[in-house]
DNA sequence: GGACGACAGGTCGCATGCAATCATGGGACT
DNA sequence: AGTCCCATGATTGCATGCGACCTGTCGTCC
C-alpha cells in the first residue's frame, strides 16, 4: 500500500559501459588488482575495456562517492587503503543501520516476508553446515570450500538484504549499499571458525524471531549484537592483504605508482 | 597519531564547471525552481550555466546518487518528489546515525573538542533566543526574520557537524551528507515553535553534557531524542510545497513536462 | 652543495560531434 | 472508432579533441 518512490537502478544491474566499467574496476580494487595507493589512470582503463574515457570518468565518480578510490583534482583517482579502522568504522555504522532495518522490519513486515526470513535463514544454515562438514572431513582445500564459502556468503546477503527490504525504507538500502561494505568484506567468511558460523545462525534466527513476534526492540538489538559480533571475525580478515592477483589487467601493473601508502595520506 | 584516510573534497567546497553546476542544480531543486516530476535536460542547464553537457552531466550523477534525482536511462533526470514519508525515513536515520556519531564522540572527543562544542552550543542558544525575542517583538515579518532563522540553522548545523567531527568517523559524515537532508530541511526551522528551540537548546545541552562526561550511552541516548523530537517539526515544514519561485532558470518552466508525479512511481 | 626557476611530459577537465535510443504524432488497416 | 505501425524529432550515451594544470627534471645561480 505505501507509495515507492522510483526504483535505484545501481551500476551493477544496469547495461552500458559506464556501468560494466564500473563493475569491472571495482571487482579489481576488491581482488587486489588494484592495490591501495596506485593511481588509476583514465586513459590506460579505456583502453584495457576498449570504451573511451567519458563511462571510465564517471565510473570512477561514483567509485569516489562510495569511498574506493579518491579523485585529486588534475591528478586523477587512488585506490584508497582499507584498514582494520575501516573495518570497524563500516561494521559500527552497519550495526546502526541494520538495526535501524530490523526494527522497522518488526513493525512493518507482513506475514509473506516473515516466511521467506524464515527460509532465507534456512538456506544460511544449510549453507553453514555444509561448510562446517567440508572442513571436518579435511577437505577444506581448494574449490570446495571457496565454494562453500560463497553459498554462505551468498546466502548471508539474501537474508540481511530481505530484512531490509521488509523494512521498507529504500534509503537504508542505499546507505548500506553505499558504504561498499559487501563489496570489501565480502570474503570474509573465509575467516569464520566454526564457532563463528554458529553464532551466525543463532543471530539470524533471533532476529527473523523478533521480527516474527513484531518486537522491534528485539529484533533491533538482536541485529546490532549479530553485526558487532562478526566485527571481530571481519578484522582477522582485514589483515591478509589483497594479493596482487595474476589475473587480467597486467598492463596496470607497469603504471604502479612510485609514490605508494606513505604520502598524500596524512594531506591536511 | 591515528592515520587519516584522504581528504574528501565534496563538491560544495570544489572549483570547476562541475561543481558549480551541482551546486546551481541542487539550489534550484531545494528552492523550488525545479519541482518535483519534472525533467532535467542537460542540454538547457548546460545552456544557462554557459557550460557543456560533460560537467553537467556528472554533477547530475552526483545528485542521483544523493536522492535528490532519478536517472532514467536514455530519457535524462527527473527530480524526485520529497514526500511527508521521506522527512520521516531521513530523520530516523539521522537518529540512528548521528546517535553513534554522538556515542563516538563521547569516547573519544578531545577537551578541546568539548571546548569547541560548548562554544557551538551557546551560539546556538544566542541565536535561538535573537529568533524568538524578534517574533515576541512582533516584527517576524521578512527579511529580519529570515535572517534569524538562517542564523539559527546555521548554528545547528556547525554544532552537529562538529559532533561528527569529534567523532573521529569520516564515512559516518560522507553518510550523512549524502542523506541530503541539511539541503531540503534546511528550512525546518521556520516551523519551530518557541517551544521547539528551547527543546532543542536543552537537547543540545545534554548531548554536549554527555559527551564531556564521556558516558556513551547519554551522549547517543540524547542525540537520538534530539532528533526524534525534531522530526514532528520538520513534518510540518515539509508540508509546505516549494513554491515555483519566480527565480532565474525561467527558461526551464517551457520543459514542464507533460507527465508529472502519477507515471513512473510505481515501478516494481 | 643547495635552492630556486624554467621547461617538458603527461594527465585531467571540459567542449564538441555523432550514433543509438526513446517518445510522439500521423497514417493505414481492421 | 479503435488499434497497430512506422516515421520523425528530440535527447541521451559515448567518442574524440583541445587547452589547463600539475609533477618531475634539468639548468642556473647563490
Amino acid at each position: 500500500m505505501g507509495l515507492m518512490t522510483g526504483t535505484h537502478p545501481h551500476p551493477d544491474e544496469e547495461a552500458g559501459a559506464r556501468s560494466t566499467a564500473y563493475r569491472r574496476i571495482r571487482e579489481d580494487i576488491v581482488g587486489g588488482v588494484l592495490a591501495p595507493g596506485w593511481w588509476v589512470r583514465e586513459g590506460a582503463l579505456a583502453e584495457q575495456l576498449g570504451v573511451s574515457r567519458t563511462p571510465v570518468r564517471e565510473a570512477l565518480n561514483a567509485l569516489a562517492a562510495e569511498g574506493l578510490v579518491e579523485i585529486v583534482r588534475h591528478r586523477g583517482a587512488r585506490v584508497l587503503p582499507w584498514t582494520m579502522r575501516d573495518v570497524d568504522e563500516v561494521y559500527s555504522i552497519r550495526a546502526v543501520l541494520e538495526g535501524e532495518g530490523a526494527r522497522l522490519a518488526a513493525i512493518r513486515a507482513s506475514d509473506e516476508e516473515v516466511q521467506g526470513l524464515w527460509e532465507s535463514a534456512e538456506r544460511f544454515e544449510q549453507a553453514a553446515r555444509e561448510l562446517v562438514d567440508l572442513r571436518a572431513r579435511g577437505r577444506g582445500g581448494d574449490a570446495a570450500a571457496r565454494g562453500a564459502v560463497d553459498a554462505v556468503t551468498e546466502a548471508n546477503g539474501v537474508l540481511h538484504r530481505a530484512v531490509l527490504t521488509a523494512a521498507g525504507s529504500p534509503r537504508l538500502t542505499v546507505l548500506l549499499r553505499s558504504l561498499s561494505s559487501e563489496a570489501r568484506i565480502g570474503q570474509v567468511f573465509h575467516h569464520y571458525t566454526d564457532a563463528d558460523l554458529t553464532r551466525s545462525m543463532v543471530g539470524h534466527h533471533d532476529i527473523v524471531l523478533g521480527i516474527e513476534r513484531h518486537d522491534a526492540p528485539l529484533a533491533e538489538s538482536a541485529m546490532r549484537s549479530h553485526i558487532l559480533a562478526a566485527r571481530h571475525a571481519a578484522a582477522r580478515s582485514a589483515s591478509d592483504a589483497p594479493a596482487p592477483s595474476t589475473r587480467g589487467t597486467a598492463q596496470i601493473d607497469r603504471d604502479r605508482a612510485r609514490e605508494g601508502w606513505g604520502r598524500g595520506q596524512g594531506v591536511p
